[in-house]
DNA sequence: TTTTAAATGTGACCAACGGTCACAAAATGA
DNA sequence: TCATTTTGTGACCGTTGGTCACATTTAAAA
């Protein structure tokens, strides 16, 4: 049976996933390092490398773990939208559930832009699941509105405000905060479908 | 005669900058190596380090000088300005001359989120002359409106949004474009200002 | 001119990193 | 029992930002 080496595998896999996201949440992505989550994760440094190309590789899998978790609340919820500005409100608070998690929204962040500079990264992370597309947002107001492309629009700055947003806050200024910015959203979102 | 050995030490460090400046410009600022710096102006590695105390010191350097000349030339376009939504306009145009200098608005984006994250760096940041801080917009707008705490706002939204876009601009996302750009910073002005 | 001291410049060195690889240990099937 | 494959190891590599004891140059003092 090779099933039992595969269950191990999976079990190794996961023990070294969850060190990975406890070391990156308490470190941040540049700052943590292979051998601190092998280590918490109690295996050579070796090891990580069977499971992940990169440093950069599995933090991709944390990203497309967490995202998932809070886009299946944020569909469920969209189900009951009724109308434009209900799923407009569901998805400022989809946003703002990541500010909750203020340390990963940073995080992510720092990844962001880290990603930016190397192609590959680069390549799957627009590609992927892993950012809130703009395509995402025409399909979000898809039954609402016949403007398409102006949610595809609205998608893509509304993502860019928000991950400027992220750096002000991480910058520490106190000028723009998430009053502000659900403010600002809702003027973009009744700019765009008007 | 002290000024001998002064004039030799203001030399060497121009040529360093100068060369960091070219370094940074061609490599970024991760990936730009203080030996290449060193290298590029003739010396050795250990001279920087009588310069500047680290490579983002002399980082913060460069995007003082650089800010400085962006802003020398708004504010003497300001001067004239005759209402407030003359002065928005130079002051978009100030946004989109960085932009003309993509290359660059690339890498002090990249070097904010670096500085974000070390608190030497991060403070330098926030309280010095680097940033499009909250403050300058209230003092720019000052004399065309009564709405100073509602400039400070947008100040800090205008910047967010903007680095926002240079993220989305970065990762190659061709939804969102100067023009859109241009066109929100319009709307925030009006609302922030009626 | 000679001596002294300070400023300027050097590059071997350090600890740390992401990533590799030849090898060891364990599990599997025959 | 033995050969093969999978899983795990940690010394090792190249590279980095930063340090430091030392060498070289310059200026002032004697």
């Amino acid at each position: 049976m090779v099933t039992r080496q595969r269950e191990k595998s999976e079990l190794t896999k996961n023990e070294l996933m969850k060190a990975a996201v406890k070391t990156f949440g308490e470190m941040g992505f540049e700052a943590a390092t292979i051998s601190e989550i092998t280590c918490e994760a109690g295996y050579a440094k070796g090891n990580f490398y069977r499971y992940w190309s990169s440093k950069g590789d599995v933090f991709l899998d944390i990203m497309k773990q967490k995202l998932k978790q809070h886009r299946e609340k944020r569909d469920q919820r969209l189900a009951d939208a009724k109308d434009y500005n209900e799923a407009l409100e569901i998805v400022i608070d989809f946003l703002c559930s990541f500010l909750d998690d203020s340390k990963w929204a940073n995080i992510f962040l720092e990844f962001t832009v880290h990603a930016a500079k190397t192609r590959d990264l680069r390549e799957k992370l627009l590609n992927g699941v892993y950012r809130l597309s703009a395509d995402i947002y025409a399909e979000i107001f898809e039954p609402f509105t016949e403007k398409r492309e102006e949610m595809k629009k609205m998608g893509a700055v509304v993502t860019a405000l928000f991950e400027g947003f992220l750096i002000q806050h991480q910058l520490g200024d106190k000028n723009f905060n998430v009053k502000d910015l659900k403010e600002i959203i809702r003027i973009l979102a009744d700019y765009y479908n008007s």
